[in-house]
DNA sequence: ACAAAGCAAGAGCAGCGCTCTGGTTTGTTG
DNA sequence: CAACAAACCAGAGCGCTGCTCTTGCTTTGT
């Protein structure tokens, strides 16, 4: 099943088009003055209707936004997925370190909508369901070297884990589709977090005073992060 | 010097107490709906003020989330100092802990706080000096427990550091003292964002659907999470 | 040919941050 | 004690926000 059916009449394109455009114009102003800032008025002015107009496409604010995080979720998977391939299948560290890499590369390039998704989330606003497919694509990614990793390679004895923290994970392990151990996913989840930790860190400036500012400084920081965390996964 | 002079007049004992009760009426409204939906003429009303008489005593609403914020700081930072010196001196495992424990119990108590100080900055703010001090207590618990191990500990011959990072964290290492090699102090830092990124993941809903929902869960999951952590700290 | 549905435009409501004006209270000084 | 400046208060007002409702017009499927 498709997931849109094709325009057949001219208004159905109509809509496509300008919801399109509201979405397009909606992320410039989000880029450019982040998402406390954004105006369905403001996001009305620019395409040059009316302010009571843009309910017709839209339903209000806060499902704007959603449209917002989803996409961004989807670029920056995209951007991850592609980075990703590009590594030969076998070095299983570099697969990660580029992962890694590929997520913090985005996210200087697209602070805003980074912090959209990773940041404090609205106050009253639950993800809808539509947001966690996009939303898995960079932990399927992980998953994905993980898997890859314990398949081929020689398997130490896994690490026995509490039953409380297993049964805790179960969504987890079938996500993976119970090809992992609990304690590599247990370490995958660290290393998801800790990835995320240190983007934080330094997009949201707890860096300041810590870590010196020049990017190149930045870099070289997060590239000794990543591979720590690497040793954690037992990949290097 | 003392911070503050003794109230002499009538006026400036009034002056304190009424910016006193804006601050907590303020706090009161950011905890039940967050840093966004705070309002200065809310804030008013709660206290029988007009709008504009409010602006008497707080230039402006970033001012008024500035100090809201350092008092984030100074709560999060007293309560995790106090849960850390009740542990034994030398149980630095258990020390460190208690201090993720604390920050989580924090976190989980004061959501909206702690998405003030952690979460996405406001789009043009820029945190004021006046932070930095609160916003150091908990990273000197952390270092603080570092030191007291490496001092007293049998000393593992560090690992040495490529120049680049080394200079990176500069100003870690005079925040420091010069106690700890740069290797220690690169594996707080992943401690500190790991710790940081656990908890962000689990108030800003990013567990969902991968970890179970139940606080035991939740619980037991983080405590299995910074055991791991303190491994990579050589504290276990 | 015609009703139904989708559309644009405008007015309007309640809320916001913030400023300005005019009038009152307070503390200090001649 | 009187005079005066500084600090205070209340209110009106500006321009902005999200969102709704009403009024007409246009496109659509029958």
């Amino acid at each position: 099943m498709p997931t849109s059916t094709a325009p057949s009449t001219a208004r159905e394109r109509a809509r496509i088009e300008i919801t399109q455009e509201i979405l397009n114009t909606a992320r410039d102003h989000l880029t450019k003055d982040g998402a406390a800032a954004l105006s369905l008025r403001a996001v009305a002015r620019d395409l040059g209707m009316v302010s009571s107009a843009i309910y017709r496409y839209v339903p209000n604010r806060d499902s704007l936004l959603t449209m917002l995080i989803i996409d961004a979720y989807d670029s920056l998977g995209a951007d991850v997925e592609k980075a990703e391939r590009t590594v030969r299948r076998e070095a299983h560290l570099e697969r990660f370190l580029t992962t890694c890499q590929a997520v913090r590369t985005w996210a200087l390039a697209h602070p805003q909508e980074y912090a959209l998704i990773y940041g404090s989330p609205v106050p009253g606003y639950a993800a809808p369901a539509d947001t966690i497919v996009p939303a898995s694509r960079v932990p399927a990614v992980l998953i994905t070297i993980l898997i890859d990793m314990h398949s081929r390679g020689r398997q130490p004895k896994p690490t026995p884990v509490e039953p409380l923290v297993s049964t805790a994970i179960a969504d987890l392990r079938m996500f993976s589709g119970g090809l992992l151990p609990d304690d590599l996913l247990l370490r995958g989840m660290a290393a998801w977090s800790s990835l995320f930790g240190a983007i934080s860190f330094e997009l949201f400036g707890h860096l300041h005073n810590v870590v010196a500012d020049g990017s190149k400084y930045r870099k070289a920081y997060f590239d000794h992060q990543m591979r720590q965390v690497a040793l954690g996964l037992r990949l290097g």
